[in-house]
DNA sequence: GGGCGCTGTCATCTG
DNA sequence: CTCAGATGACAGCGC
């Protein structure tokens, strides 16, 4: 017997260990370091298993408000945040840091012997708390027992617990000699004797895991001597390969997607990287998968803040069969899926159908243009709208106030003012024209902006007398009105002018009431004419841009997916060697009756804190149902 | 002759 | 209120 219990914890040693070596963080002294708050007690149900968590304090009072432990908002904000977190994680290929603690609380014999009393091995005072409460509950049912299992935390798998001096203390690790192991045993009974032991005490998950407290009930008799058949070195051996299978697929997932987010689009910081970003950290970055950022990281020591627990959405075996669904749903979640939805949906591809060169030519047009305008001093080069034609003396002039159309004999009659317009369009600059279509909103004659109103006018108009008679090729509707009007400007000067100079002009000329309009319906159209070709060239430019986007998002979103596949294939991988393993451990640890936990009965569940305990399938699964059924029936009004 | 793109123009809103 | 700019809508024109 004495060799089965250090064959028995030497290879619970080797578990710790090669958790630890596939990056599930090995905390044996946790609570040793008496960081933790004193454990609450918590009435774990009829499993007679107590949480010994921390975590209740920070829950109750988080965010600075006093939350009742169980309200189930919290726990669906919790459990979604702790998700995420993990989610997060696993964006950064790394081990799996995180923490399993276990303790192995057994029975002895109630021979008043130290060996009795249920070896707590990670000796921390907190649990002497909680051990206190229990004490009486424990001793009326010690004398019906014989030895006691718990999976202890800090993942201190004790061995059973049949003869003194028989433990072997977390602190022992694999160089450690028996003779080492003992006398720490004693120091550690020493504490114990100090603190009611519980028995048949189980690891309560924190308070994250309330709903899947063990009813002291369900929780199997107590177990003596837990045999080591032959397959438990085979079983261990299993994992050396899955030591190495994670972070090579991990490391698959960095040589194939080195830099997978683009840093300038907001899209996958909402959804994937929230407050950490994935590119905030280097490349390199040896940032833990299954880092838990958010639950643990208020109560945690130094030691354990950078370590987070294994992801309850992988390792929570809670009667699910489809636990690799499971897993694998939820890290589906992660990546919404309907906002790359929402991206297909919109249906940019006609966009493909617009030609870069057309948008760079139509800057060259655009230039070409005004460059032809200033030829002919027109920039309203639009010969080819309305016919304009003079011939049409019937209408009358005043008919033309209320919209761009018709001609008047009138203006006709009134070309005898001016004739000088097209050596005034020599005069405008298209450059200072081209800075009006770019959104330079200053009127840019030098000549008007240098000098004051009058003596701009008296300039121009000296001018445009020197000059007149060489009618441009093509002009406009409105050049030709002013053309006819006789004014000394062009309809490009009336357009651009300053509205003071304008004004003036409207002013000083002696016109009637219907050359005013015409002149101001001249300046209007002009202006909006310009005002067209900034917004259509913008409009052009805006389609340009939402394509490039279309495109980056788009191999942004094949990034991503691949990524996911990966991630959740490596998820999958792990959730079954974690289902292995759970069964295997199982099916090695004895009830009190010396018979084997039954796997499909039991299950090992890991908490968000890394702790470890034997969890009966129907209990979880009865009471989610229950808790669901009740959610049914609330929403029922 | 119809479709399409470009352009000018109008109406309307906004600052 | 006026003015300038922006923009959707419409129509004319050329290809």
């Amino acid at each position: 017997m004495h060799h089965m219990k250090k064959y028995f914890t030497e290879g619970l040693i080797q578990f710790t260990i090669l958790l630890s070596l596939i990056g599930v963080r090995v905390d044996v002294d946790t609570y040793l370091s008496g960081y933790f708050s004193p454990l609450i007690e918590t009435d774990g149900g009829p499993s007679s298993a107590f949480i010994q968590t921390p975590f209740h304090h920070y829950r109750d009072t988080a965010a600075g408000h006093q939350v009742h432990p169980k309200c189930p908002e919290l726990d669906y904000f919790f459990t979604s945040r702790r998700l995420l977190n993990e989610v997060r994680a696993l964006g950064s290929p790394a081990r799996f840091p995180t923490r399993v603690s276990a303790w192995l609380v057994h029975l002895v014999p109630d021979d008043g012997s130290d060996v009795d009393e249920p070896h707590d091995l990670s000796g921390d005072p907190g649990d002497e708390e909680i051990n206190a409460e229990n004490h009486r509950e424990e001793d009326d049912r010690r004398a019906g027992e014989g030895c006691g299992l718990s999976v202890s935390q800090d993942c201190t798998v004790s061995r059973p617990c049949c003869a003194a001096g028989e433990l072997s203390k977390e602190e022992t690790l694999l160089n450690q000699v028996n003779e080492e192991e003992e006398e720490e045993v004693k120091d550690e009974r020493g504490q114990e004797e100090t603190s009611p032991a519980s028995l048949n005490q189980l690891t309560q998950s924190s308070a994250l895991e309330q709903e899947d407290l063990l009813g002291s009930n369900s929780l199997p008799p107590p177990l003596s001597g837990l045999e080591l058949p032959p397959q438990w070195q085979d079983f261990l051996s299993e994992f050396d390969d899955f030591d190495s299978m994670v972070p090579q697929r991990m490391s698959d997932l960095e040589a194939e997607l080195p830099n997978p987010i683009s840093y300038d689009v907001s899209l996958q910081d909402a959804m994937v990287t929230g407050g950490e970003s994935a590119n905030s950290r280097p490349a390199s970055s040896q940032t833990p998968l299954f880092r838990l950022e958010s639950t643990n990281s208020s109560h945690s020591d130094p030691s354990q803040s950078s370590a987070g627990a294994l992801p309850s959405s992988l390792f929570c075996l809670s009667g699910n069969s489809s636990r690799n669904e499971t897993s694998s749903s939820q890290m589906g979640g992660y990546l919404d899926e309907a906002v790359f939805d929402q991206i297909n949906m919109l249906d940019l591809g006609n966009l493909g159908t617009i030609n870069p060169q057309m948008l760079d030519g139509m800057q060259g047009d655009m230039d070409a243009q005004w460059l032809e305008d200033s030829d002919s001093g027109l920039s309203l080069e639009s010969s080819s709208r309305s016919p304009a034609s003079p011939s049409s003396s019937s209408d009358s002039f005043c008919e033309d106030e209320g919209g761009a159309t018709g001609y008047s004999s009138e203006v006709e009659s009134l070309s005898s003012k001016g004739g000088a317009c097209a050596a005034a369009y020599r005069d405008w600059s298209p450059m200072n024209l081209m800075e009006n279509i770019w959104h330079d909103h200053t009127y840019s004659t030098s000549q008007a902006q240098n000098s004051t109103s009058s003596s701009w006018f008296t300039a121009i108009k000296q001018e445009v007398i020197s000059e007149d008679e060489a009618e441009p090729e093509e002009m406009s509707r409105d050049e030709r009105r002013v053309q006819a009007m006789g004014l000394p400007f062009s309809a490009f000067q009336i357009v651009n002018m300053p509205v003071e100079n304008f004004l003036e002009l409207l002013d000083s000329q002696n016109l009637s009431g219907s050359e005013v309009t015409l002149l101001r319906d001249v300046r209007r159209r002009g202006k909006n004419k310009l005002a067209a070709q900034n917004c259509r060239k913008r409009k052009l430019d805006a389609i340009l841009s939402l394509q490039g986007e279309v495109e980056d998002l788009s191999v942004q979103r094949d990034a991503l997916l691949r990524q996911r596949s990966h991630t959740a294939k490596a998820l999958s991988a792990a959730a079954e060697r974690f289902e292995t393993l759970s069964r295997t451990v199982l099916s090695h640890l004895r009830d009190e009756y010396g018979h084997p936990l039954n796997p499909e009965h039991y299950t090992l569940h890991c908490s968000a804190n890394g702790r470890v305990m034997v969890q009966p399938r129907t209990s979880t699964s009865s009471r989610t149902m229950t808790r669901q059924v009740k959610r049914k029936k609330g929403k029922k009004p």
